[in-house]
DNA sequence: TTGACATATATCGAATATCGATATATACTT
DNA sequence: AAGTATATATCGATATTCGATATATGTCAA
């Protein structure tokens, strides 16, 4: 069950620094982890995850280095210091956000996020 | 503390909607109202309501009627049964997309929302 | 009374983010 | 041999928001 794709919006880098900060992946390993871990609900396409990816290395945010796997070749992505103190802020950028939507919308806040 | 912008596309028109669920309201009513209930958080911009509340109008999920208050004309929005509806269906789309986040972000799962 | 600020609505162009379509190439399965 | 899965990449279309700008009235202080 995928939710407006407009949702997602912002939280995309995020999601992507948060997966690489557990360990190495490349791109079509990301688009999978991120389908199973949400059950279905993000169904990130290659269309935007590889522009994604390589801005953010640009960035600073990301490193890059290549790996061969039974004769294809796979681009493996490496979180950098930079990235992870930027996931520490987009992360906390996200939960302000949830938690004003939650006030809004009449829910409880959840002290927890 | 405003939240990156991004983070809010898709959600304005929930916000809007779950407003004017509690009451009929004008547009500059509704900005403030986001404002404090959201702690600042949420700072929707003029030229980001006005054109989305006629595009709410010409959808059918509000109605819109003018009122006199003290020489100003405002114009006060109503949802209709159509928005009530469609309210509840972004309700749940965000819902099920905050627990996603949530579940791949590592945190519990948040059954209350 | 004049100027500044808040109230109130509106439009337009720019910037950003995501997707669908398409392309390429290899591996595995039937 | 053909089709599907793996794997990366680019481009144009679409959607959303914002900043800037415009207009007009009310209020308050200097």
């Amino acid at each position: 069950m995928p939710v407006d794709k407009t949702l997602l919006s912002g939280s995309t880098s995020l999601l992507i620094l948060k997966l690489l900060s557990e360990k190495d992946m490349y791109g079509y390993e990301m688009i999978e982890t991120l389908e199973k871990r949400s059950e279905n609900v993000f169904e990130l396409k290659a269309g935007t995850l590889y522009p994604l990816l390589h801005n953010l290395v640009s960035q600073g945010f990301l490193s890059c280095y290549e790996e061969d796997a039974g004769g294809k070749v796979r681009k493996y992505y490496h979180i950098t210091v930079e990235g992870l103190r930027r996931l520490k802020d987009k992360e906390k950028e996200w939960k302000e956000y949830a938690n004003a939507m939650i006030h809004v919308l009449g829910g409880v806040i959840y002290e927890g996020i």
